[in-house]
DNA sequence: CCTACCGATCGGTAGG
DNA sequence: CCTACCGATCGGTAGG
């Protein structure tokens, strides 16, 4: 069932934050803006308001921050593998065009959390060298492509879209945010004030239109 | 007018290398491999069999070596946006499918000439961070696209396609390439014996076939 | 949470 | 094309 989960332990509204949840944000932050290895202890230090040293006595490593950094995504986005319960009802109920808006607006709405954009960008610039990184995007890609060639194995069966190969309509859906993700988040983040949701609302949309029109039976 | 440019200056059939073209192919393997930032000037010039400051003989710094780097490319491609011209004929005179498919084809050709797939891997590696590749990054992909724009606006007043948004055909229709070189370069690169067009000539084969069942009158 | 330090490595230069 | 060096910076540690 595919269900947009509220963020439980927000930490931000409490007006105390511990040493260990400063050195947490602060790291997002230059990480998110500089890169992982262009960012240094001493940067995450200053930013916080202490010396290197102190750092490690909160982390063990410079690479432990960016795993606890990792883990946030997983348990905020979930396993969207588990989700495939219910897809097959929600789809026909729906029928084609209002599932995939509504498919949209949960991608949208994993952005809405700023965390979140921030850990995308850090993704997508380390992707070519940190193996946590790469290991973590492998793993999100292989889970949306399987989900969404049984979406759309489920669609072809109940006769919503035209018969075509699942994984070829996987791909051709999944393309456009890929592609709009590197394109956000390596080449125009922080040119603009907005976010991702703001910049992409409309071609997510024409995407979506694109899609449904290519399909339908 | 679309034509596949041949190597003029084909450096690797000599037998007599200069050191200047040995740092320039050891900068190309090892950027390739481990990234602009993560190779050092040691490690070229150990891999030409020189010593480091000899490099500065004929480099002026690291920097220049990626600047001749990224000019390689220029030269290879061309201007695609020159090529606009005689478009309008070969559209006309090869009808929807024919031209799609050259189109690819030429996509691919890109990737014969071993030099280009490493520097492509470059690209793609060091996107985020260096501004000299940012920028030719984004100016393929401006050219690119308008490209394709005018491509399909071409296409829908012979009606060869069906009247739609000729932008959201180009983003359509290369967003799929742009996330398969995310997808070859960052996650699969190395890890296969095989180049970019062995593994993805089927893939793209059935993309230019849903795009040309997508957008056909 | 600090001061003070470690060895390693970086890009680049002086001078021959 | 070399040896020998430069200052800067890195992640991490000892010891309090």
């Amino acid at each position: 069932m595919i269900k947009i989960v509220e963020n439980k332990n927000d930490t931000k509204v409490k007006s105390k934050k511990t040493t260990k949840q400063k050195i947490f944000e602060a790291a997002i932050d230059l990480f998110a803006q500089k890169g992982f290895n262009a960012t240094s202890m001493r940067e995450i230090a200053e930013s916080v308001g202490i010396k290197k040293a102190s750092l490690y006595s909160h982390y063990k490593s410079k690479d432990e921050i960016l795993e606890k950094i990792l883990e946030y995504p997983i348990e905020r986005i979930g396993n969207v593998g588990e989700q495939n319960i219910g897809t097959e009802e929600l789809i026909v109920s729906m029928g084609l065009e209002k599932f995939m808006n509504l498919a949209g607006d949960l991608v949208l709405s994993w952005m809405e959390d700023p965390y979140m954009e921030k850990i995308w960008r850090i993704i997508c610039i380390e992707l070519y060298h940190n193996d946590q990184i790469k290991k973590f995007y492998s793993e999100f890609e292989v889970i949306s492509c399987s989900y969404w060639v049984s979406a759309f194995d489920i669609m072809m069966k109940h006769k919503l879209i035209k018969p075509s190969n699942p994984r070829i309509l996987a791909s051709e859906y999944l393309s456009f945010y890929g592609n709009a993700y590197m394109d956000y988040f390596l080449l125009n983040y922080g040119s603009t004030s907005g976010s991702f949701l703001q910049e992409y609302k409309d071609r997510i949309d024409q995407h979506v239109a694109f899609m449904v029109d290519a399909i339908k039976p």
